[in-house]
DNA sequence: CTGTTAGCGCGTTCAA
DNA sequence: TTGAACGCGCTAACAG
């Protein structure tokens, strides 16, 4: 590592004022119990600005234990539409609890987890997987207050997460029910993403079990026309047919749309197709897509909230996870 | 902010292994021209472990005056494929060279560029859209080494960047000349990816010139099918039609493609579209896109190395564009 | 040759 | 309002 370069401290800002550094402290965070002269206040708040002074971050973050960044830990699978809006909205969400939000990516290859937190150290971690106990604890340890894994049963809030996942699903069958007395789960044909399909899998059997229907009949869809088609055609080879598919998000939607042309097929006469994110190439599908959206700001809102109480060691009140689901309906269902 | 927490320091290590502080540093960071015996080193080490030893970062930062953070700076438009697998790459590309990508949404309503490097005292800045004059010399009095905007004219690789966008679209053209005498470019309905538009038509532009071809007819594809029909049906009507379309994106591509169906036509008898991302739901459109994807790792690579030449004071050396671009031909064109 | 002492970097805060 | 000390790791200079 390179040396340092110059750079402005609280001590320059002293000296210009003609006041101690404790002065120039208590006046640049407005501290309580401590009387400061309107004068003084002035001065060095003058001084400051004509200096171009800007607190060391490190510094402060040396005191204090933590620094003001959450972090979060973005899953190794492929990062789409949906992760992208909501890590902009988390960043607007926490940027007005004063909390600057950064992302990293934990994909294989990267550095280790401890290594990411051990550089930031920030107020609050939020993955979207689980991480090991002992990952953890240790985090506690090092003075991160938050530990949150977005899609792991033991995440408290209720509208978000795993509650969240389950009401996509649900909402995706609920939608097929009033016409189709079978339904299919087309699942993504990629391991990394298991944990939510497993979710939102959930949410379609629950409508199914309420409603005494068979259970969903499921099927990987890869990304790839010819072998979707093989998919469809097995489930319209049941005994009743299958016709009424929820697929795990708009990409495996739109696959078995092409699936389904490939066999001179329709949707959604000969198979009516639901997915998962209103990304903006479902309004362009063949035919246009059905599809369940999140309100994601709303769902940031509530993240930042909770994050935010369990700094403060309060409790955040949860909304319930329906309230954050939509359903654009468009052609295909 | 809340007091910190207990915390092993160095000086707990120490203690544990009967020596002075520097001594644990020494051993830690394999210190050259300090020998120390092997005996010592394996104490240090395993009291180092058994404690769970973690390092300060705010301290080694405070120290030296950078954290060993690249921050990366994601503009406000929508974030897709493209970008987040970008992220990643780069994530990876960083940790080879003992670096910590993380990454910032500069979305409006975020906190202000010097808030956030205030926070993270990043050794390098890696912006995809350009920033103040201001900005860049604040950071760079701050001790931030490296300052680049991607996209900027400024940036001096010739692999990535403005040159990187220009080889896509003439990339899309030279596929499209073997067999359409006039081209028209599918601009995005987003003001906020202009920079990249234009690049990408620049490209398009210089091959039609080179070949005397007539200039690329230009004309905005918002994905709506309907709308995206509108602007078909005037590129049909031109004397002579426009049969020949780069897309700015997969997306927009798509939404072109959609604008066919709505008018009972079909790709690439009537028009011949190229896209530009390889996104996945590329491979499963009506019919298959064909389109121009880059190659992000070996992108990756050469910014991370950019970055890590410059913070040693050296200069890299450059790839050229082309080798980063491919095209994936489908049946779309 | 091995290991220690001492002080720096910067903002915050207690005691005076 | 201020001097002094603290948080934690690094390293020049020095002692054994």
């Amino acid at each position: 590592m390179a040396p340092r370069s110059s750079r402005v401290t609280s001590a320059d800002v002293a000296r210009e004022a003609g006041v101690s550094r404790a002065t120039v402290s208590f006046v640049l965070n407005n501290t309580r119990h401590q009387k400061i002269t309107d004068a003084t206040r002035q001065r060095v708040l003058a001084a400051a600005i004509r200096l171009g002074y800007a607190p060391s971050a490190a510094a402060r973050t040396l005191r204090y234990g933590r620094s003001d960044v959450v972090l979060g830990l973005l899953p190794e699978w492929p990062l789409g539409f949906t992760v992208g809006h909501l890590v902009q909205e988390l960043t607007v969400a926490f940027a007005k609890r004063d909390l600057t939000f950064v992302v990293h990516s934990g994909i294989r290859g990267a550095r280790s987890l401890s290594e990411i937190w051990k550089t930031l150290t920030p107020a609050a971690v939020l993955a979207f997987e689980t991480f090991s106990d002992s990952d953890a604890t240790a985090m506690r340890a090092a003075g991160t207050e938050v530990v949150v894994a977005l899609y792991d049963s033991k995440w408290l809030g209720t509208g978000v997460g795993v509650a969240g996942e389950r009401a996509i699903g649900a909402a995706q069958a609920r939608h097929l029910v009033a016409s189709h007395r079978r339904l299919g789960y087309a699942y993504p044909d990629d391991e990394r993403v298991a944990v939510f399909a497993e979710l939102r899998l959930d949410g379609v059997r629950g409508v199914c079990t309420d409603l005494g229907l068979p259970a969903p009949e499921v099927r990987a869809v890869p990304l790839t026309p010819s072998v979707a088609a093989d998919a469809i055609g097995a489930w319209l080879a049941a005994d009743p047919p299958v016709t009424g598919i929820c697929a795990f998000n708009d990409e495996v939607a739109m696959s078995v749309l092409a699936g389904l042309r490939h066999l001179g097929l329709e949707a959604p006469r000969d198979m009516a197709v639901v997915g998962v994110d209103g990304t903006p190439v479902a309004a362009v599908a063949c035919p246009p897509l059905t599809t369940v959206v999140q309100d994601l700001p709303a769902i940031a809102e509530q993240c930042a909230d909770t994050v935010t109480a369990a700094l403060s060691g309060a409790q955040a009140s949860d909304s319930p996870a329906e309230a954050h689901i939509r359903l654009v309906v468009r052609e295909s269902a």
